[in-house]
DNA sequence: ATCACGACTGGGAGCGCTCCCACCGTACTG
DNA sequence: CAGTACGGTGGGAGCGCTCCCAGTCGTGAT
């Protein structure tokens, strides 16, 4: 009576499918895994019973056989309420899920908390549960890549936390974007550029004020300290240091900010001074979020490749985990200790008026 | 030596755990999983051997074996671009997470990109053994819920297709919300209240403008159906219907926006047309969302609660899950007709500049 | 002391799949 | 014509767990 599954009612096993096409379950086995050593004949056979039973592998049991779970973990720090509020976290979602669909990978969310999730997200780790991660906006003291290195589980990072990062990651090129913003600035004749930089102990702050840097001095600019103020990628950090900018370099004529969100506040602090934008100080951001369309005037802002970068985290991690060689990073190899395979996509430069 | 699972090597399992405390595999299990025939010494005897062998249960196995998962997913079209533009989602996400983890339960998520994709989807919740589903921004027409239905997975809407949705849903009171910003205009002496609503195949469009409506009519106002344009919830919508207002009514005061980025749109055209915010023309909107805070003026808008309907969606899900709902809860069965157990959250009106 | 009856406990029987080895036939080879 | 490869195939042996049925043991009633 209460034999079979009581749930999802009777759906077709392997064994049942190899029963209609008359043929063993390691057969059956063969064809719905792609393997080539199988008959063409008795593939088809195979394949028409799948068809007609409406066969669809059950994952638990193949992934308790097969040792593995055809199931990788996008990872999020949930302090992280900066990635909430845009649509990046959003975007990077939409690569990543588009980029394993491809290989019939399911995606695990899983929003660490607490420092004790974290502990325990380890745990889960070892139980096999995944086959590998993607961690999304990594601190430079976070613990978890190495621990997940030392685990030999694949992991691809989402923006690299040093110069030498070991960890396979994908980042956009936040140098070069700074660059274009700035390029583009003392192209239209702003001589006194200031900016408002992330903390420094963030490498992605760090590599949007170089970018700024070199390009000031590629451009024969002097080299100014006072016009260099640092935020917290907070709107409150922004209008903080725009004031310092103010009362350091009262002549600025434009301010190149590292996150849209800071431009927001120095936009309000830069109203509130009575400077017209852009007229009097042409203002640019960073991340193109929907603040930056919204703004009055809409901000020019540096646009990442975001949902780019999502996929290439999946593909990254793909061939990790399936153990490819991939051609796809340009220069590194995951070989012997040195940098893993990365990826850094080009950023773009989104003109709108208020520069 | 190199015997036992080939990766993450050799985690322990349950027959390891019973050995060493002396027990059956068995009492083990009747231990791990929270059952109360055990005695207390043995109990704590096999909470020993667990915590030195750092025993982590194998969710395969125990999925297989258990005919469950321990898994829900969350489903989202990612048709909807509007969702992702948001914090919205975001925020459903967090309080899912958050009220998921209570329940040790797993967050997959899955994005529908293609109709095939969708038609395919049953198959793949069969396949990869899903206990529960929460869907988001369900339209009127999607058969996706009542085809879970039929397949008794136990399923919960975030926002509901019509008045008399049947499966269980967690919504935010739309109506309720419209009525507070109606009577907040009105309160402030605006005498020609206009709204811009949404599309009506959209049910949570349908409310808002019901609460409008209910609001005008409460305060005695003339209902005036020149008042009332619709927009589709975009940006470019939004100024549309704004201009279409503004040619009916160019005597109008405020205007209620059904979503703040119609709000955002309607604000572009009315500074076009030279009216003033909050002077002229007083501005509300819908979501509360970060553009409303970036705006300038800054938006007054309805707040929905929405990490707590990504809670209560969990909450409901797992009550479903466990059973609790299905004959002890009110009108459980949603097959019977009966409308399932469901949660209306209260909104709150955000007052900044604009109003 | 005997019996019945619970409270606990041990372990067999799978869950549906992958892995892998033995095996089959056939097409070559020497 | 035996010998030797193979491509192709069937099915046993688990993967680690839950379920459930027999025990085993104490206890109270007779």
């Amino acid at each position: 009576m209460a034999s079979g599954g009581r749930r999802g009612g009777g759906r077709p096993t392997l064994e049942e499918v190899a029963a209609r096409a008359g043929v063993g379950r390691g057969t059956v086995s063969r064809v719905i895994n792609g393997s080539p050593r199988v008959s063409e004949r008795t593939r088809s056979l195979v394949q028409q019973a799948v068809a007609d039973l409406g066969y669809v592998p059950n994952r638990a049991a193949r992934a308790l056989a097969g040792n593995r779970a055809d199931t990788v973990a996008l990872v999020v720090p949930e302090t992280e309420t900066r990635l909430f509020a845009e649509p990046y976290f959003s975007g990077i979602l939409r690569g990543v899920s588009a980029g394993l669909a491809d290989h019939d990978m399911q995606l695990l969310l899983t929003l660490i908390r607490t420092s004790k999730e974290r502990r325990r997200f380890a745990d889960y780790l070892a139980a096999h549960r995944v086959d590998g991660v993607l961690l999304v906006s990594v601190h430079g003291d976070d613990p978890l890549p190495d621990l997940l290195g030392r685990m030999a589980i694949p992991t691809v990072l989402n923006g690299r936390r040093t110069a030498g990062e070991l960890v396979p990651y994908v980042d956009s090129d936040n140098t070069g974007g700074a660059q274009s913003a700035l390029e583009h600035l003392i192209g239209r004749g702003r001589r006194q550029v200031a900016t408002i930089a992330g903390p420094l102990d963030m490498y992605v702050a760090h590599c949007r004020l170089d970018g700024y840097r070199q390009a000031v001095r590629a451009a024969g600019h002097p080299e100014d300290d006072a016009l260099v103020a640092h935020g917290d990628f907070t709107e409150e950090g922004g209008r903080r240091a725009l004031r310092e900018l103010l009362t350091r370099r009262p002549a600025l004529d434009a301010v190149f900010c590292a996150s849209d969100v800071m431009a927001a506040g120095a936009r309000q602090e830069l109203r509130t001074a009575g400077r017209r934008i852009p007229d009097d100080v042409a203002l640019v951001g960073f991340d193109d979020s929907a603040i930056a369309r919204h703004m009055d005037p809409p901000l020019t802002s540096v646009r990442q490749p975001i949902e780019e970068m999502g996929r290439a985290m999946a593909g990254l991690l793909m061939a990790q985990i399936t153990g490819e060689a991939e051609g796809g990073g340009p220069d590194a190899r995951s070989a012997t200790g040195q940098a893993g395979p990365h990826l850094v996509l080009p950023t773009e430069l989104v003109r709108r008026q208020s520069s």
